[in-house]
DNA sequence: AGCACGCCGACT
DNA sequence: GTCGGCGTGCTC
């Protein structure tokens, strides 16, 4: 026997099939899927059996496969079409592709290993008789309803009396394999579904589409939608995925599909361990689970027979893979249930990308609406507070109107949340007077301040210009970077509210594990006033007796250089927005901003989702960008500047000449130009229809994958350019 | 990727 | 005379 092995080394040069012969006494176990044991260039690699050759003439210079690690197929059928969809899609190594969907412990790259967990069982052999003691009845007595006990079952007998059974033959010891994690089952759940939500569910089943769009404001309940819809295809046979950002993936949430689902889901969350997430998988692969939870990479959970694919707030970032393979679990989702027949995408979210909507529009994806909150209530109303306007007047911070909003609600005994925009900040220089900002002539995106050239530059273009004496909009000598941290901002309202009781939440305080969720159950609990922090505090998160909800600074995020600048600051609030009044209590907003005309900032307080659509659409139209282009973002990196800068100018030429239907932007110092001393330049192609890009791409990495002083990384659809 | 092979400069 | 630098090429 002889098959092809795809090895572990995960470099373009090696990444194709190595042929082995099988020992005879290896080849029943050997099948296509499973790890193997293979010699390779001097050294033992681990690799996965992608072919079986039965009838190949045995070539005798093909080396021996030295082991068989896996009982069980590791990569089933539906998998290994995936990762190699997934390597042409990414232009990444197949084996990179294949390891990004697996546990650690089954990657198939060494020092990786983490093994399966067992307990002692006692197992009684009742055909066996034979004269037993008191003391061995009683022990015996035990197994009268099972065949088999576990060592803790038998806790009360000492290791010595279940010896002398085990000699007798009577009991025979056996180590059974045993997860590490235990789920609770014994919650009760409400079933009841809003008319609205019932219609949503109905669209869902009856839909002809393979893909929807869930378009439902915050508080709408698209997690009932979600939940019936898993237990609907549940009903059919089939399973699903329910992926949520990271971030969310809270045990508030966890309990809730526990508690309507039991001990049939699987939650795959950054905080398992090694040992539990292998654990996780197995059940997941050997068909004991129904549902499985967890962030991106879940999407690759080897259930079979899928009913449906949920992405819940299908616009967060955390979808895209920022590390090779570069893979948008959407895409992967999209092209998972095409294996399934009558297998759904559901997209949900208060705030979809430009992309998702357009392609709703399109009638690519079926829009599906939840318009009202659930029971009635009402959203919150949003106030803008002009800074410009109080920036005379406040201290700090803080304006007038928003001081005495927050006095009003702790006189109310009620809680608020304060988000302090920290997206944006840093390299940006506006104006402390009007807000003004610096944005490039033929991009659209702010200008960066590079302090050693003492310039703006664009780092999509390259464009540059001195930094302006004054502000060239109000003509007063107060342009600054921005840069205010949670801290300073807790201090300030101590020195206006004393006695309040502050959270903070942010970076520094989340580090340490389990922070985030502590914190969450103290401010429920009513232990604090005030929740302060970042975007963390913008999220799904669900407080009854938060009814104020203050952003002290709206329109940073509008400054990211970036042209998803003003959907991200759009999201951010509407979201943060929807954290107000979600119980009877009504609820309020407060937006300080030095832009309220800005539309983003506006439709936001209107909580007009469609209005910003219309708006943003038309400059991503005019400008060139998603979802009316595509963009590619091509980083060349070397530890030699100018080496990294005459390749990235030998693509652009390569470019030029073959992408005829593609416009260049470039080359440009990436946005982080120097990391670990590697130098970093980028290029940015937008193109429609370019029916060779594959083919050239795919090229020049296959060139770069053999030069050790340039690497070249391939993004498609990047998040951040 | 990582290791062997190979061809040029400073040491016991 | 040799040790070791790293550029090049191959791995079933």
């Amino acid at each position: 026997m002889v098959i092809s092995v795809l090895v572990e080394i995960a470099n373009k040069n090696v990444d194709k099939l190595f042929d082995y012969k099988v020992p005879s006494s290896l080849e029943d176990q050997i099948k296509i899927g499973l790890r193997v044991l293979v010699p390779f260039a001097s050294r033992t690699l681990e690799g996965f059996v992608l072919k079986i050759k039965e009838k190949s003439e045995e070539d005798v210079s093909l080396k021996e496969v030295l082991a068989v690690l896996d009982q069980n197929v590791i990569l089933n059928d539906e998998l290994l079409d995936l990762g190699k969809w997934l390597a042409k899609k990414t232009l990444s190594s197949l084996i990179s592709c294949y390891q990004v969907m697996l546990p650690k412990a089954l990657k198939a790259k060494k020092g990786s290993q983490v093994s399966k967990k067992y307990e002692k069982v006692y197992v009684i052999h009742r055909e066996v008789s034979c004269p037993l003691t008191e003391g061995q009845k009683e022990i015996v007595q035990c197994f009268e309803k099972k065949d088999a006990l576990k060592r803790g079952e038998l806790s009360s007998f000492s290791k010595a009396r279940l010896d002398t059974l085990v000699k007798k033959g009577v009991l025979e010891e056996v180590l059974e394999e045993v997860y590490r994690l235990q789920y609770d089952t014994t919650q009760s759940y409400d079933l009841s579904l809003t008319e609205e939500q019932e219609k949503a569910v109905e669209e869902i089943l009856q839909g002809s589409s393979s893909c929807y769009l869930l378009h439902g404001v915050t508080g709408s309940g698209k997690t009932e939608v979600y939940m019936e819809l898993i237990a609907m295809a549940l009903k059919a046979g089939k399973k699903s995925i329910m992926l949520v950002p990271e971030i969310s993936l809270t045990p508030q949430m966890l309990k809730r599909f526990q508690a309507r689902f039991g001990d049939r889901i699987a939650a795959l969350h950054s905080s398992l361990s090694d040992g539990e997430r292998y654990d996780e998988w197995r059940r997941i692969a050997r068909g004991e689970v129904d549902v499985v939870i967890g962030a991106r990479s879940a999407v690759f959970a080897p259930l079979k027979d899928l009913g449906f694919i949920i992405l819940d707030e299908e616009h967060s970032d955390s979808y895209k893979q920022e590390s090779i393979p570069r893979y948008d679990a959407r895409e992967v989702a999209l092209k998972r249930i095409q294996y399934y027949p009558k297998a759904k995408v559901v997209l949900g979210s208060a705030t979809p990308t430009l992309e998702s909507y357009a392609r709703a529009k399109k009638h690519v994806f079926q829009l599906v609406e939840l318009p009202h909150r659930v029971n009635g209530r009402r959203l919150p109303t949003v106030t803008l507070i002009d800074m410009n306007q109080e920036i005379k007047r406040s201290k700090g911070h803080f304006s007038s109107t928003l001081l005495e909003a927050l006095k009003e609600c702790f006189e109310r005994e009620e809680q608020a949340i304060l988000l302090l925009n920290r997206r944006g900040y840093s390299t940006v220089i506006s104006c402390r007077n009007c807000g003004y900002v610096e944005k490039c002539p033929h991009c659209d995106i702010t200008l960066t301040y590079h302090k050693s050239s003492k310039m703006l530059r664009c780092h999509y273009c390259g464009y540059g210009t001195p930094i302006p004496k004054v502000c060239p909009s109000c003509h007063e000598d107060s342009l600054q970077d921005l840069g205010v941290g949670t801290e300073k901002i807790e201090e300030e309202l101590k020195t206006f509210f004393p006695q309040a009781r502050v959270l903070r939440m942010d970076v520094d305080t989340m580090s340490r594990k389990g922070a985030h969720e502590k914190m969450i159950n103290s401010f429920q609990k009513k232990e604090a006033d005030i929740l302060l922090g970042t975007q963390m505090v913008a999220k799904g998160l669900d407080f009854a007796n938060v009814t104020l909800v203050g952003v002290i600074n709206a329109d940073t995020s509008l400054m990211i250089p970036d042209f998803r600048s003003s959907e991200v600051t759009f999201d951010l609030l509407s979201q943060v927005a929807g954290r107000s009044g979600r119980s009877e209590k009504e609820g309020r907003v407060y937006f300080q901003t030095y832009n309220k005309d800005h539309y983003a900032i506006r439709y936001a307080k209107e909580n007009n989702y469609l209005k910003f659509y219309q708006e943003e659409m038309k400059i991503r139209k005019m400008m060139k960008y998603p979802p009316y282009y595509y963009l590619v973002l091509c980083t060349l990196a070397s530890k030699n500047q100018e080496e990294a800068l005459k390749e990235t100018k030998r693509c652009e030429k390569v470019f030029q000449k073959y992408l005829d239907q593609t416009i260049l932007l470039g080359p440009t110092p990436a946005s982080i130009f120097k990391k670990q001393n590697i130098y970093r330049y980028q290029l940015i192609l937008k193109y429609q229809y370019q029916d060779n890009l594959y083919e050239v791409l795919g090229k020049l990495v296959d060139y770069y994958a053999s030069n050790y002083k340039v690497k070249l990384e391939i993004d498609f659809h990047p998040l951040h350019l």
